[in-house]
DNA sequence: GTGTAGGGCGCG
DNA sequence: AAAGCGCGCCCTACAC
């Protein structure tokens, strides 16, 4: 049994937590949480927060649709002496992550709709951007309010009440630590950051400046269309696409780019623009109070299990090289007194898929210390050398796009693609498809997992597809369909997507990549190290500066009682940035 | 004005 | 028949 709770604030275009982060929202002079809902247990009320008795939740278990946010609030009206300081909840928890763990969308409406077919409109709290309370009052529209928001929060009530028993404990502190984390967030370096942005605002006039339509204010510099006509003018025709990897840009590039520097120039102006509203964001989320910078991760964002980067700030992409003399992983530093340990696992993918496949040969090499890409090159390339990365970089480079490529039905035209962009290989389409039957010939077991998981998820023709996963949790596609090729939803009620065999195989080792990696953050947790952020395989811990290293790259090895006899390892950085 | 789709590109 | 996968954020274009 469990409380709900669910806040409402004013918000407004200009002002909204998706573009500020939850601290510089709650402290801006704006904030205002005019209501609050409260149901569950016997309690039904909904009004302002003063006007709650707050001790009637002491003791209790809290839920709420977005409890980073909820959460958040409570905490800040409390400091702010609206609710009593001696308010004890036994737990927070979360309906948007409990949705997102059974495959329905993190939306509440949408989230209602699927788990408790229940219409959860969010219409009125649109209507409300840019309103006060005041404003719903002289509207006489308070009282529908109050029933909005009552309604909310017996959503969410009766989404937990219904669906918990289906979430475990450890998946539920997964979520809870995911909050925590970036509540905390990360120390930012502020010189370096303004730095940036100088840097970056003198690369963008110099590029601006070889762009000959961005003179007005509101000029779309990167308009495909501008630069079609300002091409036609030249007399030439314009590149269907910019893409780096584009082959025709690259030829346009190479007979027009010395006259015309245009796409050039707008590869630039594009890059340096993504880093540079990075920086302010950093910039204007960064607390003065402890120079630290919030952020939020999901929970469960990826239908695989995955976390993924959210709320206007994605900690989980930032470039791993300088760009433009910038180097955004360095403006992330650990607090003083403390280092980073950034530690990742070891080809975590390639591992469990041999796992998976129960490859002996290939997971007894890997056992045995042989690097993962010249095992594969031993067995089915014909390398009979010694030390492969050292001895043929070329080959090796190879061997690693086939194990990451190839090993999930990746085809010979893509392929060229994949090795060009992974291993900076220039194969001619013959070659690859030479390479794609090769791999396919002498990698059978892959083949045969595809073929499997393939049949298996067409019999589900009609319903649900489960894979069951070897830490017990499943992995759904929904409403199976072999209507127009076969499709499935990712998330309930979502849109469908093709599937066949190499998907579900890359789906399933991605899953079960990623509850290694959680059981890991788990035990980080138990044995007291703080994770200051985490992306996919690789866990940024900030550790007090006398800390053993090795033990990180210990703790993260070790293998679930689900996984016996998968040769798991970890390499470990210790740095005063956040570097790749 | 808002919402959405798609190109492009950053990451694992 | 064949198909690397999984994300989020920038921008533009376009429908409403």
């Amino acid at each position: 049994m469990a409380v709900a709770v669910d806040f409402e604030t004013f918000y407004s275009s200009d002002y909204s937590v998706s573009d500020m982060g939850i601290w510089r929202y709650v402290t801006d002079t704006r904030f205002d949480a005019y209501l609050v809902a409260v149901f569950g247990e016997g309690i039904e009320f909904v009004g302002h927060p003063k006007d709650f008795d707050w001790r009637r939740l002491h003791g209790k278990e809290l839920v709420s649709h977005n409890a980073s946010f909820d959460a958040f609030i409570f905490v800040h009206l409390t400091r702010i002496g609206v609710i009593p300081p001696d308010v004890g909840f036994r737990h927070w928890h979360c309906t948007a992550n409990l949705s997102c763990y059974l495959g329905a969308p993190r939306a509440l409406a949408h989230a209602a709709a699927q788990l408790l077919g229940m219409d959860v409109s969010k219409d009125l709290r649109k209507w409300m951007r840019g309103k006060q309370w005041a404003d719903a009052v002289a509207e006489g529209r308070e009282s529908e309010l109050r029933q909005y928001a009552l309604r909310d929060a017996r959503a969410c009530h009766d989404i937990w009440e219904r669906n918990h028993a289906r979430w475990p404990l450890h998946e539920r502190e997964l979520a809870r630590l995911t909050m925590v984390f970036g509540w905390k967030g990360v120390r930012i370096d502020t010189k370096r950051v303004e730095e940036g942005i100088v840097a970056l605002n003198r690369v963008m006039f110099e590029a601006v400046a070889q762009i000959p339509w961005a003179g007005g204010d509101d000029v779309a510099i990167l308009s495909p269309k501008l630069l079609g006509e300002e091409c036609r003018k030249a007399g030439i025709e314009p590149p269907s696409s910019l893409a780096e990897d584009s082959p025709e840009c690259e030829e346009w590039e190479n007979r027009h780019g010395s006259q015309y520097p245009w796409v050039s120039a707008m590869r630039t102006y594009r890059k340096a623009n993504a880093l540079l509203e990075k920086l302010k964001t950093m910039r204007s989320r960064t607390r003065p109070t402890d120079r630290c910078m919030g952020y939020e991760l999901k929970y469960f964002g990826s239908h695989t299990g995955r976390w993924s980067g959210s709320s206007g700030f994605n900690i989980q992409n930032l470039p791993r090289e300088e760009m433009f003399g910038v180097d955004l992983r360095a403006c992330i530093v650990p607090r003083p007194g403390c280092k980073f340990v950034i530690c990742d696992l070891s080809q975590i993918e390639p591992r469990i898929l041999a796992w998976l496949c129960d490859d002996a040969t290939l997971l007894d090499q890997i056992s045995a210390g042989i690097p993962l890409y010249e095992a594969h090159a031993r067995n089915t390339m014909g390398w009979k050398g010694g030390n492969l990365k050292k001895e043929n970089p070329g080959l090796y480079a190879l061997a690693k796009a086939r194990v990451l490529g190839l090993g999930y039905g990746c085809g010979p035209d893509k392929f060229v693609v994949v090795a060009k962009n992974m291993g900076g290989i220039d194969l001619s389409l013959q070659e690859a498809k030479a390479t794609v039957t090769a791999f396919r010939q002498s990698n059978r077991k892959i083949v045969a997992l595809w073929n499997r998981l393939d049949a298996d998820f067409k019999r589900s023709n009609g319903s649900t597809f489960e894979i069951e996963l070897p830490s017990g949790r499943a992995l759904s596609y929904f409403n199976v369909s072999s209507t127009g090729g076969w499709t499935a939803q990712t998330e309930r009620g979502g849109r469908r997507v093709r599937i066949y065999g190499g998907k579900l195989t890359e789906n399933l080792v991605q899953a079960v990549a990623r509850d290694v990696f959680a059981e890991g953050l788990l035990r980080l947790a138990d044995a007291g190290i703080d994770v200051a952020f985490h992306i996919h395989d690789e866990a940024v811990c900030e550790v007090p500066v006398d800390t053993d290293p090795s033990e990180i790259g210990r703790i993260l090895t070790i293998n679930p009682d689900w996984l016996p006899g998968c040769p798991l390892a970890a390499e470990s950085v210790e740095s005063g940035v956040y570097k790749k």
